[in-house]
DNA sequence: ACGGACGTTCGGCAATGCCGAACGTCTGCT
DNA sequence: AGCAGACGTTCGGCATTGCCGAACGTCCGT
């Protein structure tokens, strides 16, 4: 048998060493305390700062438990993202001219936690509270990517609503493992004729993804003859999924 | 700059996904999840298992969060430990005929939570709560190398007890070295003249030290005449410290 | 002004982590 | 009852990664 991973186990001791002492603890200190050369505990402590679990005072240099640690076994609550993503949500449809939707994994579908309508006069219907597929949507591909509940698409019941949509489990995974690899999603006519979508993920808790941001409109208001996002408008929803996420972490 | 470690920040991912899903996760659709091997995700598992930071379902092998991970900032009720260590203490005391005292770091002291008198009819005097200094103790001297608060040997005034009494800060340090390579610490007439003593840490949250356990007598009835430790005794206390630590990770 | 201690960076080295192949076990289906 | 698939787990070869000594710039106390 192979045995436990040292790094792991040094990081795991660094965080009982803090967790076990009221105040921040000095760099040295913790080496000294935990037996090892300073640039190794500095390396450990660098890496857990990255995911959180380590926050540094910053005018002692000293360093606690993070908030991203403790926090851990909390869910985050629709309202709240919702919340959070409102504003951003609605500027994006502003820019971009499209229809942007919010979505969070419910069960085995996307729900609508909020619609903004495309900034014009044509008729809409206000779709929150709605159900979509997961395989035939840009939002249920970046949910089915980057979300922490395990829906295989083997699990899925995929009813064909349109020609291009995908019907096959090996088809959808090849189509989820390109959006994990890209970081975003897309949808050519797969779940409504002649309209087009991309997503990207929010993201809570370091990588975890939560939801996900859609800009929807027809096809040749969100794709290159070619089936590529136009120019720009990638990088607007990319940056808004991502603004989204950092707000997720701010206390209020 | 060196980037971030690798294996912690997988860690870490790992324990965002269980911290993120409210039941137990089967280790395929952790791995999946992240985009990982299986055997790779069973190591950086294995290893959390280890430190108590995941625990696993006994009937459908599917991993959580575990209890290592969440007490991380609890610190130990002083009560607590006492009542724990008492039985085994008094054992210690009955099997081995010589006084027994369990102590705790109080800022840069030993203070005595516990003492259990020598099994004979000598006079002897209760002296829980009392301070005992660090450097001149061999409870002191585990405290020193295990324990998570961080007092440093040259922050100590070191009282000359008796003429063997350390009172350099250098020949302190190579000291509470020692005690931490060996796991257990020896003091030979440097607090009371032709009194001896041997303790081992209590440990709290996988390796962090919070209180010690020793033996105290006349010297012969602690060490040979070379100074080493009595055949039998060593094992009797060191097996007492880790029957204590155990049972310090146990709910009531 | 100087020395000591701090947190941090760099890069050479080899120890360690990674992960494909394979295993034994269990469960569900025929 | 037998078989196939999926599970968690083990093994060991390989090279990537983590480790850590040397060194740095900064800050503080003397």
């Amino acid at each position: 048998m192979s045995g436990p991973i040292q790094s792991i186990e040094r990081a795991a001791a660094v965080l009982h060493f803090l967790g076990a002492v009221p105040e921040p603890v000095a760099l040295g200190d913790l080496a000294r305390a935990l037996g090892l050369p300073k640039p190794t505990t500095h390396g450990i402590v660098r890496t857990l700062l990255g995911v959180g679990f380590v926050v540094q005072d910053p005018e002692s240099g000293h360093y606690a438990i993070g908030g991203g640690l403790t926090r851990l076994g909390e869910t985050l609550d629709p309202h709240l993202l919702r919340s959070r993503a409102a504003n951003w949500a609605d500027g994006l449809a502003a820019r971009t001219g499209l229809e942007v939707q919010l979505g969070i994994l419910s069960g085995s579908a996307v729900e609508l936690l909020h619609h903004v309508f495309r900034p014009d006069d044509s008729p809409q219907r206000l779709r929150v509270g709605e159900l979509q597929p997961l395989h035939a949507t840009a939002l249920g591909l970046a949910l089915l990517a980057f979300s922490p509940a395990a829906v295989r698409p083997r699990d899925l019941v995929m009813t064909a609503y349109t020609p291009a949509t995908v019907t096959r489990a090996l088809d959808l995974t090849r189509a989820v493992q390109q959006t994990a690899r890209r970081g975003w999603s897309l949808a050519d006519g797969t779940y409504r004729p002649g309209v087009a979508a991309l997503a990207a993920p929010i993201r809570h808790h370091v990588g975890v993804g939560v939801g996900a941001l859609a800009v929807v409109g027809l096809r040749e208001r969100v794709l290159t003859p070619a089936g590529e996002p136009l120019p720009g408008l990638l990088e607007q929803l990319v940056a808004a999924g991502s603004a989204i996420s950092d707000r997720l972490e701010e206390r209020l």
